[in-house]
DNA sequence: CGGAACGTTGATGTATCTCAAGTGGGGTGG
DNA sequence: CCACCCCACTTGAGATACATCAACGTTCCG
C-alpha cells in the first residue's frame, strides 16, 4: 500500500476500491532533486502534490531571503489545493530528492464526491496538518531551542513510523542545520551547538542524514511531547494536554 | 448582516436564503465574560462556535502553564469542529466578553448539504485560517519584536475592517500586553518597550484597549505585511509574495 | 586532487528575558 | 466622596539565550 493510501486509510476506514482508486490515481508521480522548487507564493494550482518518496516542505519567505518552512512532508503526505482558484499565500519544494504524483483538481473532486470515506479521510488530513501548525507556534513561540529540537524531532519520528520508515529507532532526515534552522527560528550555527547537547544527553543520535532517538522517553519529556495531535494511534484516541 | 454571514458571503457569494438560514442558526448566542474558558483540549466537540460580539482566541499551554495563543477570533471567525470524533488539541476561550452562537454538528452538516456555496464558504474560511497559521509561524520565527507586534496590528486591522469595526483608522483593541506577549512569543515587559517604540515613531497610538493606526503605510512597511492571505479583498485576489 | 557544501568551533555582540520595584487608573466599600 | 485595592502598565538593572561574524575541519563527489 502507497503511504498516501495507508495514511488516509488510518484516518477513515477506506473500501478496498476507494484504496484502488487512489492508489491509481497517485502512482508514478515524477523525481525531483533536492531544493527544487515546485509551486510558489502567487501560483494558482491545478491540484495537489502527493509526495510518495523523500521529504518535501512548504516554506515562506522574507524579502531579504530569510526562509520560514511551515510544513515538513513526509510520504503520504500532500501539499492540498482543491478550491478554484487557489492562490498560494506560501511555496512547496522539495528538501531531499522525491518523487512526487500530480494529482488534478478534477479528479480529487470526483473522487471526493463518490467516495465518502475518502472525503473524510482528506478533510481529517487538513485538520492535522493545522493542529501541527499550531504546535508549531506553540514549539516556536514557547520553547527553548532544545526543547524545539527535541520535539520536531518527536514528531517526525511518530509521523515517520505511521508509514513505516522507522527501522531501529532510525529514520533518514535528509535535512541540513540551515533547514533545520528555518524551520525552528534558530540560526543553523545555534542549532549545531544545541544538536551536540542533545547528543552529550544520549538523547539522539544524528549522522549522515540519519537520526536515531537513543532516548526516546527522555526526549519526549524534554519537548513535552504529545503526539495527540498527529492521530496515528488508534481511530479516536483522545489527545490529552 | 451579522459579521458571519458577511464574512462568508464574501468568501462565496450566497444566496439570500443562504444567507437567511446562516442568520437563523447563529441568533442568540450566549454572552461570556473576559477570560471564559468555553473549550479545552482533550473536549470532543458537538459543533462549532461563532463569535458575535467580542474577541476570543485559541491555545495552548505548557504543563508550566506557559501560553501560546494560537489564533484570535473576531465577530464573524468560528472555532471550527465538524469530524466527530473531533478532538481538541488546543483550549479555545474569550479574550474580552463576547456573544458566542454555538452551531451543533448536524445543524451545520445539513446546511452544508444542501447548500454547496455555504459548503464552499466555510472551506475557504478554513483555508485562510490555515494559511493566517502559517503567516503566524512566520511572524515569530522569523521576525524582531518591533515587526511582530506591527505585523500582528496589520492583520488585524485588516480583519476588523473586513467587519466594518474599524472606525477613524481606530478599532477597539481588548487585549492586556500580557496576552499580545502569550500571541507573539515575546514577554509582556518586552511587548511594553516595543510598544512604545511603535509609538515615538509615530505609528500607533494604543490607549484603553483603541488601537489607531497613524501610518498604515510605514507600520506595514516595517512588517512587510502583504494581506492577501485574508482573502479580505476582492475574490481571487492573487496574494504575491 | 580540488572544490563545494556542510559541519564545527571560538569570540563577540545583542535582542530579549527575568527579577524587582514602582506608577497609574478604574472599581468598590466605607 | 474619599480611601483603598487590584490589575495593568512602566521602568531599571542585570542575566542569558541566541545571533552574528569569521575561521577552520570534514566529507563527498566530479
Amino acid at each position: 500500500m502507497s503511504p498516501w493510501v495507508r495514511k488516509l486509510d488510518h484516518f477513515a476506514p477506506l473500501s478496498p476500491s476507494d484504496r484502488l482508486v487512489l492508489e491509481e490515481i497517485s502512482t508514478g508521480g515524477e523525481t525531483h532533486e533536492a531544493g527544487i522548487l515546485l509551486a510558489q507564493a502567487g501560483d494558482a494550482l491545478e491540484g495537489i502534490f502527493v509526495v510518495v518518496e523523500g521529504l518535501a516542505c512548504s516554506f515562506k519567505l522574507r524579502s531579504d531571503g530569510a526562509r520560514q518552512i511551515t510544513a515538513y512532508l513526509v510520504p503520504g503526505d500532500f501539499c492540498d489545493v482543491d478550491v478554484a482558484p487557489q492562490i498560494m499565500d506560501h511555496c512547496f519544494g522539495t528538501l531531499s530528492a522525491c518523487r512526487i504524483a500530480k494529482v488534478s483538481r478534477e479528479t480529487l473532486r470526483q473522487v471526493k464526491q463518490g467516495r465518502p470515506a475518502v472525503a473524510e479521510a482528506l478533510h481529517i488530513s487538513a485538520l492535522v496538518d493545522e493542529a501541527t501548525l499550531r504546535e508549531w507556534l506553540m514549539n516556536i513561540g514557547r520553547r527553548s531551542a532544545e526543547e524545539r529540537i527535541a520535539h520536531l524531532f518527536c514528531e517526525l519520528s511518530t509521523r515517520m513510523q505511521a508509514v513505516g520508515l522507522v527501522e531501529d529507532n532510525s529514520f533518514r532526515l535528509p535535512l541540513t542545520q540551515f533547514d533545520l534552522g528555518d524551520t525552528l527560528g534558530l540560526s543553523y550555527v545555534h542549532v549545531n551547538r544545541t544538536l551536540q547537547v542533545l547528543r552529550q544527553q544520549g538523547l539522539i543520535v544524528l549522522r549522515g542524514k540519519t537520526l536515531t532517538i537513543l532516548d526516546a522517553a527522555g526526549l519526549k519529556a524534554l519537548a513535552e511531547f504529545n503526539p495527540g495531535y498527529l492521530r496515528t494511534g488508534a481511530r479516536g484516541t483522545v489527545a490529552s494536554i
